[in-house]
DNA sequence: CCGGCCATGTGACCACTGTCAACATGCGTG
DNA sequence: CACGCATGTTGACAGTGGTCACATGGCCGG
C-alpha cells in the first residue's frame, strides 16, 4: 500500500507525525490539524499515531513545546542579551512578528485549554519566563524582579495576541512593528 | 416528539440556541460547544440553528459578542471613571478576573481564529477600546493616547491569558489579585 | 372566515473525526 | 533460527459540521 520504497514499519512515526502536524498547521490552518490527516501525510493507517501519542492532545502538545523552543530562538535571535529599553522593544517586536508569522502554531501554544502538566510544556515555558526574567534583570535592576517579569511577558503577550486577533493594526510588518516599539516605550515612559 | 407544551415553532430558537451556548460553555467547557448539544438543549432538531446561524462560527461569535458585552460591564462596574494607577489596576484585576471567572467564554472571545468582520465583534471591541483610550486619557493625560491605550490594554489582557494558561500563579483570587496589582504598578514605576 | 404562502423546524444523508479492538508484520534478541 | 513484542493495519463505532427535500403551521390577503 505504501507509495514505495517502504518498509512495512516506518522508522520513525514519532517524529514523522510531528513534522506533518507542523505542515499541516503551516499550509492548511489550525482546523486542519486531525490526527487522521497528519497520518495521511505520513503515509500510514489513521490509526497508527496513536502507538505514539495517547490521542490528540498529546500530539497537540508536542507541537506546542516545538512551538516554544522555536520562539525563544526567535527571541533570542532578536538580541543576545538585552539591557536596555530599546533592546527590550526589539524582543517584544520579535514576539509580536513570531506570532503573525505563524499565527496557527502560536494559538496551538497558548490558545487551547492546555494541558497545563504535559513536561514538555511546563519545561519550555519555564525556560521562556526565565529568559524574560534575565532581561528585566538587566533593564530593571531597582524593580521587583517578580511583579516587572510577569508584567513584560504579559505586555508582549497581550501585543501579539491582540495583533493576531485583528484588534490592532497589522497591515504591514513595519506599521507592526512600529507600533509594538511605540506601545512599550510609551508604558516605560509613563510614571505620571 | 418535543417534551411538552410546545408548537412546532419554538418562537424564539435564536435567542434560544444562544442561552443554551452559553450554559453549555460554562457547564462543559468549550470543547462541548456543538451545534447540537445546542440543539438538544433549545429542544429542536440538530439541524435547526442553521436556521438562525449559518454555521458554527456564525454562532460562536454571537457567543462572543455576548461576552464582550459582559466583559465591558464587570470592567464598568470595577471603577465607573478611573483616573488614577490604583483605579486603573482595579479595572485591571476585575479583566482578569473576568477571565478566570468564565475561562471557555474568554477564550471563545479572544482564541479563536476569530471571523473579524462580523459586525457584532468589531462593534464590541470597539467599545472596549474606547473604554480602554477613555482611562488612559485621564490617567495618562501626557502620554501618546494611540500608544498607551495599545500598551495597557495589551498588558491586562496579556495578564488575562497568563493566568489562563496556568502561566503564573493563579491559586487564589487573593494571590491573582496581588500579583495583578504588582504587575500593574511595577511596570508604571519603571522608568529606569 | 378561510386558503395559501413562506419562514421555521424535521429527518435522512454525507464526509469527516477521535478512539478502540482484533489482527498482521517483521525487527531484535535469545 | 525462531519467537515476542513493538509497530503498523483494518474495520468498526459514536459523534460532529453541514446540506437537502420535505413537513408544519402562523400570518396575511382575499
Amino acid at each position: 500500500m505504501p507509495t514505495s520504497s517502504s518498509t512495512y514499519h516506518h522508522g520513525d512515526l514519532r517524529a514523522a507525525c510531528l513534522q506533518a502536524a507542523l505542515e499541516l498547521l503551516e499550509e492548511e490552518g489550525a482546523s486542519a490539524l486531525s490526527l487522521r490527516a497528519v497520518a495521511r501525510r505520513a503515509g500510514v493507517a489513521h490509526s497508527a499515531p496513536y502507538r505514539h501519542y495517547a490521542d490528540r492532545d498529546a500530539l497537540v502538545s508536542a507541537v506546542a513545546a516545538v512551538g516554544y523552543r522555536e520562539l525563544a530562538h526567535s527571541l533570542a535571535a532578536a538580541h543576545p542579551s538585552p539591557s536596555t529599553h530599546d533592546d527590550l522593544a526589539a524582543v517584544a517586536v520579535a514576539y509580536v512578528r513570531f506570532a503573525l508569522r505563524r499565527p496557527a502554531l502560536f494559538r496551538v501554544m497558548f490558545a487551547e485549554p492546555c494541558d497545563r502538566d504535559s513536561p514538555e510544556r511546563v519545561a519550555a515555558t519555564a525556560a521562556i519566563s526565565g529568559y524574560v526574567r534575565a532581561i528585566v534583570g538587566r533593564c530593571f535592576p531597582d524593580a521587583n524582579p517578580e511583579a516587572m517579569s510577569t508584567a513584560v511577558w504579559a505586555l508582549v503577550h497581550g501585543l501579539a495576541f491582540l495583533h493576531l486577533d485583528g484588534k490592532l493594526d497589522d497591515s504591514s510588518p513595519a506599521v507592526v512593528s512600529a507600533g509594538v516599539r511605540a506601545a512599550v516605550h510609551a508604558v516605560l515612559a509613563a510614571s505620571g
